[in-house]
DNA sequence: CAAGCAAATGGTAGCGCTGTCATGATAGCG
DNA sequence: CGCTATCATGACAGCGCTACCATTTGCTTG
């Protein structure tokens, strides 16, 4: 008779974590009202709110995202796509984001892409299934699929790194005019051999673009414009090594024009271990603006490129949007600043 | 009459997001068979599986994984806090983390303290909130909070970069052991008036334990061992400036053992901008072993410790333990080199 | 050929929280 | 003093998915 007693009840409860339900019930509240006291605390009374915040001490509750996302479907966490951890230059963009949001409340959600666009796509479809508030993503390149996924995608999408058309929000800087801006340099300092050299240019296509400026110069001024292309990733071992192949490919330069600090550093590095005189024998730029640039003898002549401020007004650019404010910019130039050393 | 018309329903959908019994609908299956065969797929048969995943590609469906990890209390996702990101070595672990748990499916959640332990106590409330599979952590300190709500967690917890006691699985290296390495080197090279400089040692605790082997070898041989703390972060600019200040105030500096790689290098090559001779004058010692160190003349003597390793390791320690295996070993020592290079 | 078993599938009931609406309590006003 | 605005609170339902158990089907085996 007593068989199917109804006491024997099914419990999927996991773990004993403390509910929300429990502290309202010490607290002597209803469970919406414990919600209200934690979320909108101005829309419940002094006492309500003392005594569920209180419960919540004394219980030690710790609030279930994943339950409170679901009910809303907000939930204050923000992706976060960049192509290498390795490459400081994204690592100082992160910084800055990640200072600006995690003060507003938001967690970052981090994804690394190693500069492949399907993989890209695979980040992506995973983190609109966490209802991210927002994704940032650095570039204005995806894969077709990435791109149709992010176009219906009814949250803020913010491209940073580059300037041009996004698809929504867009933080960066023209890397085409950065490339002329220090092609133009090595113009007027009067060399007439400039090589560039960029390391995986059809990954790193940023650096494509600033050789795209490059060359663009130099054939403005009649100069051939040689591009020496490496296939390891940019480092100092890379820029060290690359100083001999151009030498040997073409051994009237008188310039390099290279396509990030670590190679240019690691470049100057080695040319001053060989004995060569920079920039009498050979002139060296580079592009970013490290601080390694400022500590090598002579200093390295460089773009610097505001990498912490390009996060953190990104982030700001986003809050702004997120609180359903009007954006002041769909799309904002960070811009460059040549940095002249004596490496030139 | 048809006043309340039933059809008048609340709709709380918020999107019109594909959810996976449309997905089911479409397929001709159950909805519970549409989750199986994404997420189990040999427990279904082909067919079924064949045309569930037809039906996700048509439809463009996203699985909702807040509402699947509401429900299965799991979520793939691995918290990992660290004190700081401008410092590469955390960098380089986080490298190693990641390209390790994306691999396996794993999302990382990022959070910065700043070298703040209450900041790592909001932050481990929050991570535990989102239902984590397991944190990482950087250091085995935290304040007293954290502790208690880290160890009734009933997750995996990893703690790298030093080696000790930790909560629960260890992956790190002996820092005071490192510290009376290089302080041992120093010594055996024949210099007596050994100064170590560190920055901020209360916040980088680890700098200050490899002060304290430091101290104990110098100790041991009768030898003083002053310390001069930087009040600034470590960097290029921070090890050039602590040179004069060094000089200053313990004018018979022989050596100065320095608390990472960017402050020595930052006084190496400070000193040859002021015409001092590395190691005749002075010399100098780092901590790190990162890339540049190789890459100035002469070049920097430092402990190599593996970072991207350690991160890679704990990785796989974790989804060893996440597998439900027996764990290899709770606490694992990756151990150090020495780096003999000119400069000392 | 009935009994026994594994594989495939489905029904039900939540996971813990919050949006929506309804209600009761309090204040404001002519 | 009765009626409406405002505030505080609560009941209810459901976010989209999966754990659990039950059922069905197809096949082996004594």
């Amino acid at each position: 008779m007593s068989k199917d007693f109804p006491a024997a009840v099914k419990q999927r409860r996991s773990s004993d974590q403390v509910t929300l339900s429990q502290v309202a019930q010490a607290a002597g509240v209803s469970p919406i009202t414990a919600s209200r006291a934690l979320n909108h605390p101005d829309k419940v009374s002094d006492s309500a709110r003392r005594s569920v915040l209180e419960a919540v001490e004394r219980l030690g509750y710790v609030p279930n995202l994943v339950a409170g996302s679901l009910a809303s479907s907000r939930s204050r966490l923000i992706a976060v796509i960049v192509p290498s951890l390795i490459n400081t230059v994204f690592v100082e963009v992160i910084k800055g984001l990640q200072e600006t949001l995690e003060a507003e409340g938001y967690q970052i959600l981090l994804g690394n892409t190693d500069y492949d666009l399907d993989r890209e796509y695979q980040l992506v479809r995973t983190f609109l299934g966490w209802s991210c508030s927002a994704l940032i993503t650095a570039g204005l390149r995806h894969n077709k699929a990435c791109h149709t996924l992010l176009a219906n995608w009814d949250h803020p999408i913010m491209e940073v790194m580059e300037l041009g058309k996004g698809m929504d929000l867009n933080v960066g800087l023209d890397h085409v005019a950065a490339g002329r801006c220090m092609a133009g340099h090595l113009v007027d300092k009067g060399y007439r051999h400039i090589v560039y050299v960029g390391a995986r240019l059809a990954q790193d296509y940023r650096a494509g673009m600033r050789y795209e400026g490059h060359k663009a110069v130099l054939k403005a001024n009649g100069i051939e414009a040689p591009l020496v292309e490496l296939t390891t990733l940019g480092s100092l071992q890379a820029g060290a090594d690359s100083l001999a192949q151009v030498l040997t490919q073409y051994p009237h330069t008188q310039a390099i024009h290279f396509a990030n600090d670590d190679l240019a550093a690691g470049a100057l590095l080695a040319a001053q271990r060989q004995g060569l005189n920079v920039p009498g024998d050979i002139a060296i730029a580079g592009f970013n603006g490290l601080p390694l640039g400022q500590h090598v003898t002579p200093r390295l002549t460089t773009i610097l490129s505001p990498r912490e401020e390009m996060g953190r007004l990104a982030a700001k650019e986003l809050i702004r949007r997120l609180g359903g404010k009007n954006v002041y910019r769909r799309q904002h130039d960070v811009g460059f600043t040549l940095q002249t050393g004596g490496s030139t």
